[in-house]
This record gives structure tokens, sequence and C-alpha cells, in this order.
RNA sequence: GGUUCGGUAGCUCAGUUGGAUUAGAGCAGCAGCCUUCUAAGCUGCGGGUCAAGGGUUCGAGCCCCUUCCGAAUCACCA
């Protein structure tokens, strides 16, 4: 039993000793002790004063003698200071309490069963005219390390994507690639298809603004102008082809669309995340079409006299909602609704989680109520999982200005980067080949900007400052990853000279004060994770990581562990350096984020 | 205007169900520390009216109300 359960049961029953009365368990508030106090655990007896009636100092007097009486192998001693009654634990208990640790592999993780909730969490959700930007990094590390998050919390996890293949924007890349692109290919070009097909997206957004800028300069208004240039007539033209299954036309939009995947397989490689199931809207619009009809029977929506149907949702606080055009054809709502119905199809959802910017709140308020409506029994409380947009010092990222972060170039640099960190190092390491030393840099580089991503609160929007970059000192990736290859090298030294941590720790006579409170923090991981998945806060992660390596650091500098004379402390700090190690391990794991054997 | 979300050091951000005279990191600035388990590190200094005001209570950066500032959204776009 931890130690914690063992105070907190005995605190309960002081007061129904000492004062008579029955106290739930969460009125027993433990905390860790401030450094300048003696002890470990400090009990916070201001809420037992209305039972007690007696000051808080001699409350908390009282509550201590009776601990000290009745549980002295845990509770050795106490003092008080205030409301706050200090207690310092007997070594023994700690110990115990690292061994539980470090003999728990998945120690904070529920285990999954065939039992456990299904939650299918959608992310990255890209369209497929242009390539990934910062804004669509942060999306899929968000998803990932949710996914993760929510699978150490016990859950069976299906990641999906929702690939945004159909619609105006494709036509407009399709019809620039036709009319400029002299059968320009990845393989010809040597350019990755994404990429490809990102510079149609732009040459074609460029003719089209020249040519309404041609008809407003001659005199017609710039509304109009906008829906009458010859240029995006021409794509909505290709669109209607394109829903009436022209050969040609469908034929040019798979090919292109191949090329747009390849790329995007390439990035998504490189961010480390993957997908179990994968949903084309290509596939689901029509769904969607049939669901609304579906609805319109049953008298949930109703159709106007244009044709269009909608659905009234102000008795919900909210307005209405159109979800059919009035000449039939779905809006993005639609599309939604129609993946919606395949996924649960294809699997028995307890819980949806979407992972999208929150510039769309309002959308997904109003898709949880049409799918509850409609009768999806995780409609009502699915999850949006809103995150912030990333801002660049002079505002936000536009593609069509150009002032975007393109998710390949900044993973290219980061990697380079972190190379060139590595060989400005002043201990270098030595013997190593170039492989590992470019596999090292991978790793480390991957590691600075996931964590980057990863440690901000994701409601909230970030700035990222390209001029300054990411760095690789401080609160960042590479420090933890540092500090767990530096736990890792101490391993391999012990292991060299035979030293074998036993499964069953002596009891060390004395331990610090700073090596209880890493073990308590080593414990905190339980807590961190489950707090992470209540929260869907990744970040929480992200931050209890540092703050371990923080401590540990602190303690690498101020202790030896190899060079200890004490051959039971050597033991013990090397079990906790091993423990410190697997946990950074587990949780830089959630965050998708691999450390490094050296650096 | 309605709705939702934010506001903490010069900058980027933490702050876990409300807890202890002194609200924490990192960056940037200054000063120290590498014949010692990896210096991508450690130590010290300076830097704050937690947007403003009121309330709740033993106790508020955190909870409630009002105001100010910022963002997103309110399309037959996705």
């Amino acid at each position: 039993m931890k130690i914690e359960e063992k105070i907190v049961g005995a605190v309960e029953a002081a007061i129904k000793e000492l004062y008579g009365q029955q106290v739930p368990a969460s009125m027993v508030q433990l905390q860790e002790t401030r450094a300048e106090f003696e002890g470990q655990l400090t009990l916070v007896v201001f809420p037992f004063l209305k039972m007690s009636r007696k000051k808080p100092e001699d409350t908390a007097r009282e509550i201590g003698e009776y601990l000290v009486g009745k549980v002295p192998e845990v509770v050795s001693r106490f003092n008080v200071i205030k409301g706050f009654l200090n207690l310092t634990i007997n070594p023994a208990q700690w110990i115990d309490l690292l061994q539980e640790i470090r003999q728990d592999q998945q120690f904070g993780f529920v285990p999954v069963t065939e039992e456990s909730p299904l939650v299918m969490i959608e992310y990255s959700s890209p369209n497929t005219n242009k390539p990934l930007h910062l804004g669509h990094v942060r999306n899929n590390l968000l998803g990932w390390a949710l996914a993760n998050v929510m699978q150490a919390n016990g859950n069976r996890v299906v990641k999906t994507n929702i690939v945004n293949d159909r619609g105006i924007h494709i036509c407009k890349s399709m019809l620039a690639w036709l009319k400029w692109g002299n059968g320009e290919t990845p393989e010809s070009s040597g350019k990755k298809g994404d990429h490809l097909i990102g510079d149609y997206y732009v040459a074609f957004d460029k003719h089209y603004r020249e040519e309404v800028a041609r008809l407003v300069a001659q005199g017609m208004d710039e509304e109009q102008a906008k829906q009458e240039a010859p240029l995006i007539r021409e794509a909505h033209e290709m669109l209607v082809k394109w829903e009436q299954g022209d050969p040609e036309v469908r034929a040019l939009w798979k090919r292109m669309n191949e090329w747009v995947y390849a790329g995007f397989d390439q990035t998504y490689k490189a961010l480390g995340v993957a997908f179990d199931k994968i949903y084309y809207e290509s596939e689901t619009y029509l769904e969607g079409k049939e669901k609304v009809e579906e609805g319109l029977q049953k008298g949930l929506f109703y159709r106007r006299e244009d044709g269009s149907v909608w659905a009234d949702l102000r008795p919900e606080g909210l307005d209405e909602k159109l979800l059919l055009r009035s000449d039939g054809t779905s809006v993005y709502m639609t599309q939604d609704i129609g993946t919606a119905k395949l996924r649960f199809q294809d699997y028995p959802i307890d819980k949806m989680i979407y992972v999208v910017g929150n510039e769309q709140n309002y959308h997904f308020q109003v898709l949880s109520i049409l799918l509850d409506k409609l009768g999806f029994r995780w409609g009502r409380d699915l999850v949006h999982f809103s995150y912030g947009m990333v801002e660049l010092p002079n505002g936000k990222m536009k593609s069509r200005e150009g002032t975007v972060v393109d998710a390949d170039d900044l993973i290219a640099t980061m990697i380079s980067d972190a190379r060139q960190m590595s060989a400005d190092k002043v201990n270098k390491l030595e013997d190593i080949t170039d492989e590992e030393a470019q596999e090292i840099a991978r790793i480390v580089g991957m590691g600075a900007l996931k964590y980057f991503i990863l440690k901000v609160d994701a409601r909230k929007n970030m700035l990222f400052n390209p001029e300054e970059s990411i760095d690789f000192n401080g609160n960042t990736g590479p420090f933890i990853q540092y500090t767990y290859a530096r736990i890792r090298s101490i391993l391999r030294k012990a292991a060299e000279q035979g030293i074998e941590v036993p499964d069953s720790l002596p009891a060390a006579a004395e331990i610090s004060d700073r090596e209880i409170s890493l073990v308590q923090h080593l414990y905190g991981f339980k807590a961190a994770v489950r707090q992470a998945g209540q929260d869907y806060n990744p970040s929480q992660i992200a931050n209890y990581c540092y703050e371990l390596v923080k401590e540990y650091n602190q303690f690498y500098h101020d202790f030896s562990v190899l060079r200890e004379e004490d051959a039971d402390k050597k033991l013990f700090r090397l079990a906790l350096s091993a423990a410190v190690s697997q946990v950074v391990k587990n949780g830089m794991g959630l965050l998708g984020i691999e450390v490094p054997e050296r650096m």
C-alpha cells in the first residue's frame, strides 16, 4: 500500500477516535512538505477545526501524536507549524515505494483490456491541396500524444484521420496544373508531391487574383468579379464534372491525390505519427446526405422553399444551421455526419474525440447536438479537443501570403541544427559512426520540436518565432533527453563494473531529503497521467517530465552515484536513477518523443 | 452585438481537487563552476500590484460578479 493511503487511513481513524466524526478521504489533504521544514509529507488540518473545536496548532499536535502512536512504522516524527502538520516518514517506506515504481515497467499506466472503453481520436485531417505547415504539426503532435495518454488511462484507442480530398480547392490545383504544369510530376521535378500540388494551388490563386483585379479595373463590382472570373468558373465546372464522375477529371484527381499522399506519408513518418483507419471525404459525403434525408423524414430537420435543408437549433440557444444546399450538395457539416455514420458502422465507439483547431468551436457545438438528435449515443458527449493557433511574430500564418512555416522545412532545420549542436559540443562523443550521429540528431531535433509544441497548454494560442527558432537549452526536449542519456551512461558503467541492483534494496539507514523528494516526484507520475487524461491535456506530462529531470540534475551535481563509498547508498542511488530514467522514458513516450541512449 | 476562450517577469511559458512570511522555470543581462558518474549542465544576482475592482473564507493566481484588453466564431467556405 502507498504511503499516502496508509496515512490517509490513519488520519481518518484519528479523527474518528479523537473527535468522533467520519470524514471523507477527500478532506484529508496531504502535500509535500516545503523544503524549509523538517518532514516529507504535510497534513493540512484546517478542514478539521470545525470538528475538533480547537486551535489549529492543538488539533495538529493531537493528530500528530495519534499517528506516531498508532503507525510508528510509517510516521516516525512530526512537527507543527500553524495549521500544518509536518510528518517525517520512515525511510523504509520510501525504499518500498521506489521498489514498487522500479519493478513496474508500466508504472502509472492503467492496463487496457477487451472490455476497456473504445475511444476514437480524429486528428490531422489535412486538405489535399497544400503541404502541411506548423499548425498541422501542432495538430498531429497533440493528436498522437492525446491518443497515448488516453491509452495510458485504460482506453482502447483508435486513431483516425479524415482526409479532405474533394471540393473546390482540389479543383483549383488540378486546373492550374493543367494550364501551367506542362506535365510536371514529382519524379520529373524532384519535388515532394504535396509541395508540387501546393505550388499549383498558389499559382491558381495568383492568376485568379490578377483576373479579379482586371475585372475590377474594368468597373466590375469586386464581389461579382470574384464570382465571375473565368478561372473560378472553370474550377467550378471541374467540380461539377468531378461530382458527375467524369472519367478524365476523376483520373487526374486520383493521380494528383496519390502524389499528395506520398508526400504526406513522408511528413507523418518524420513526425512519428500514424493512424489505424483513414477516411476520405470523397467516400463519406454521400453518406452524410443520406443521414440528413433520414433526419428530414423523422422531422428533425426541415426543407425551405428553395430546397435547402436546415436544422433549427434555436431551442438549444444556437441558430439555424444549413445541412444541404439548395442545389442538393453537401456542406462541411453534412460530411462530418456522414463520417460519423461510417465510423460507427466500423467501430462500437464509446467516445469520440476530435482534435481540431479552436476556430471550429461552434461547428463542433452544433455537430454534437446534431449527432445526438440523429441517435449517436456518443454524440452528446463528444469531445472537441480544441487547440489554439500557432502565431508568428507578425500575426497569423496565411498560406496565401506566403507567411507559413512549412512542416518539412522545419523538420529538416531542426535535425540539422541538432547535428550542428552536437558537433559544437566540447565533450563530443567519440567512436560513433556517422549514421549513429545522424540518428541522434534526428531524435534530438524532433524532440526539441515536439517538446516545444507540446509543453504549451493546448487550448492557448502559442507564438513561434522563426528568427529565434527553437532552443536546445533550458526547458526543452533535448534537456530532458540529455539527462536521460547521462543516466543511461551511469547505468552502463555500473553494469561494466559488475554492479547489479538487486530486486530488494537494502534498507539504507539514512536517505537525504533530496532523494526522498525524487521518490515522491516519481510517484507523482501516476497522478500526472491521470490528470492529463481527465483534462485531455498532454502539456501536463511535458511539464511533469521537465520538473522531474530538473530535480534529478540538481541531484546529479550534488551527489555522486558510482563514486559513493557506502555500498548500500550506491545501490539506492542507482535504483533511483534507473527509476527516473524509466519514468522519463515512459513520460516522453506518451508525448511521442524518443530518448537516446547517448547524445 | 451574441457565443466561446484567453490576460502571470523585458520575451516564451508553468503553476496539478484553493494552502505555509519569499508566485515559479527557461530565454535575454550580470557573476561564478569542466584533471571529478556526459558543462545540451549546475550555482548566485537583478527582474512581478498574477489585466482592474469587488465578493466568498481561516487562506484566492486558482472559485463567483462587474469592467477593461486580446483572439476565435456567428456563410448555400472547408
